[in-house]
DNA sequence: AGGGGCATGTAAAGAGTTACATGATTCT
DNA sequence: AGAATCATGTAACTCTTTACATGCCCCT
């Protein structure tokens, strides 16, 4: 829960929600770069609560158990911040197509060039729904503002994707037909 | 086990190893795409012994216990390659830093400033170590080798530093002093 | 009347990390 | 003599995914 915890703090300071838009906000928006699914999101929540990071309201509303909207407590706000100043502590990257590429002397040269191709044509479609996403007039956003910190992730997913169409680009250069 | 059963196999693929060397090796190649404590690879090649994927022969050598060098047998070899041909299921990204930044709003321009230049200074460094590093005459380095798809992804790993870089630099560039 | 969205949870299994445990050989 | 390296495993714990479970409200 270490690192998520940071995740739903942030995303509750910036807006109170229920846990179930609070999954469908990360799945959303953050989906790129943290995801989780609402039973941990469900799980996390009742721990920050249990140490008084967060807290709820209950609401009106549909379904068989309470409708609660969470917020972030102050001292949540300073454990948010305290993250924010701290060191990431560093952790693993796992990428399976990094990975294949690595054994991709075992398949013959069409084999390794559709391997690629198909990876590079996945990495187009998402640099293009990316770049179809307006965020608005970027250059009036405001830092300091949630509304930049929004932009400047997808700024970082475009760059990513970009830089991943690139290396495929090269690699298909390089592989014989 | 499912990705790091593939990432044990394609080493074993290119040489025989003891799981102890796998874990160095690991450490010193693939660490930046794939990694794995002893402790899990230990359990997998058990696992993949138990499938009939990879086999041993003890080797005379130090230690209270017996020396394994491990290999590929050919169901194991064709599991490889199906595994290569077959597509990646999708994963979860998580990055800590890009976290970060969707909640840098909360901190003070300088704070802001500081997160990210430190992260910048990282990859930078990151990026001088990979470009450091000589895998030989690349231009000859015939595609099909394991020698070539080792370089492939090293040149993986400078696209993503520098694309990491040039990120951090535009923010920097955006961000108040 | 039925389907989709809103809503909240629990349980079990899988993946990965950290810590514990042991001991021979080789180099300085 | 002591330190580093080679070597293999187990146990406990954390994090994440998948599956199970429930039921109201709103729209067509």
């Amino acid at each position: 829960m270490s690192v998520l915890r940071f995740a739903v703090l942030g995303l509750l300071a910036a807006e109170p929600r229920t846990g179930y838009r609070l999954a469908a906000q990360m799945k959303a928006s953050t989906d790129f770069f943290w995801t989780a699914r609402h039973s941990q999101i469900y799980a996390t929540l009742a721990a920050l609560e249990a140490e008084g990071l967060v807290c709820h309201a209950v609401l009106a509303g549909p379904g068989p158990r309470e409708n609660k909207s969470y917020r972030v407590t102050d001292p949540g706000l300073a454990e948010l911040r305290d993250w924010l100043r701290s060191p990431e502590r560093p952790r693993a990257e796992r990428d399976e197509f990094v990975l294949k590429v690595s054994s991709m002397w075992l398949l013959s040269p069409g084999e390794a060039r559709a391997l690629v191709q198909r990876h590079r044509d996945l990495h187009a479609t998402r640099l293009e729904d990316y770049t179809r996403i307006d965020v608005g007039d970027d250059e009036s956003l405001g830092p300091g503002t949630p509304e930049f910190a929004t932009f400047a992730t997808l700024q970082a997913g475009i760059g990513y994707e970009r830089h991943r169409v690139a290396w495929c680009d090269w690699l298909l250069g390089r592989l014989p037909d």
